[in-house]
DNA sequence: GATCCCGATTTCATAATGCAATCGGTTTTC
DNA sequence: GAAAACCGATTGCATTATGAAATCGGGATC
């Protein structure tokens, strides 16, 4: 990482920061899938990341200081990564490529249905996903009245919905 | 650009189209630049990119549907790029970065104005810059009482008034 | 104590990036 | 009407980033 900018306007420091294939990627796994371990990461990623890759990528993200590393108290020398502030205002981000994607590009509707649902909530969701990930990773205690469902386990039941019909309807 | 992708995932291949350093920066120079020709992409950018990335990339977001290529009328040989209707809706996704950028990165003030203005005038301001900009590169007339003064002239005048501030505050 | 799993690292090939010079053509200048 | 400036690229070449596959040493498991 250079320490010389391009230039200071916000768009390109974004990119020189997340501008590539993967770094988005591994996040959103940590944000969406809930993964918190290296090999979660590697080995649970739909599109098959490479090792070296995400691990230039988790020292980077650290480095920028969008994820924490710590040590797992269960299993010494397993590595328990987990996101800054900064990492979860990633969230409207992630919401509005999102959107585009799924207007622009073909898109597979299982994976598409975490992204309407979330976007069909507004920013009120987008919102309570951002409290609860900071519940999960900072340890921010809980806000007024946690609703009995997390945001992430509705966007999951949504998702298996989505594939118990599409087994369903290939083969009874 | 293969035909294969890596996943159906709308971040995914909202990625594999705009993930890297160069592609959302040239799109950000037509939205907030006003650049519609090669020149001026290549000469008047502050990150100062380089003229056989910008043909590559300029081709490959115009084989993407995110611009069009066109002659220029007044100039046999010079080539007007214009956005699309996708191109246009990525602006949600530049105001997204634009605010995460502003809050956790080292952002210049001048370059940064734009931004919060933008950020400031909600999603109405977002609206109204993505109709000046189906006006401008799309032709559709304009809407209903189109104001005197153009989002992106406003966006101007607050980064030239910075610009002032600044040399005055310099030397007098 | 053999085996498995852990977060990486090494190796090597390919692709992207970046700089400088240049292209054939058009338009402007004097 | 010749010279100069400008147009959107393209080429050649060096450097850097990316990626796939195999592998690492150390703990955990049984």
């Amino acid at each position: 990482m250079s320490d010389a900018h391009r230039s200071g306007c916000p768009i390109n420091l974004t990119l020189e920061v997340l501008g590539d294939r993967w770094s988005l990627i591994v996040i959103r796994d940590i944000v969406f899938g809930g993964r918190r371990h290296f090999r979660e990461l590697l080995t649970r990623s739909e599109e098959g990341i490479a090792s070296n890759i995400l691990a230039a990528r988790v020292k980077r993200l650290t480095e920028e200081g969008i994820l924490t590393r710590s040590d797992d108290p269960s299993h010494k020398q397993k590595a328990l990564y987990s996101l800054t502030e900064k990492g979860i205002e990633l969230l409207p981000v992630f919401a509005a490529m999102s959107v585009w994607g799924l207007r622009h590009l073909p898109v597979s509707e299982d994976l598409a249905i975490r992204a309407r649902v979330l976007n069909a909530g507004g920013p009120e969701l987008l919102d309570a996903f951002m409290d609860e990930l900071r519940a999960e990773h900072l340890g921010t205690p809980t806000g007024p009245a946690n609703p009995d469902a997390s945001v992430r386990a509705r966007l999951q039941a949504a998702y298996e919905e989505v594939l118990a019909r599409q087994a369903e309807k290939a083969g009874p």
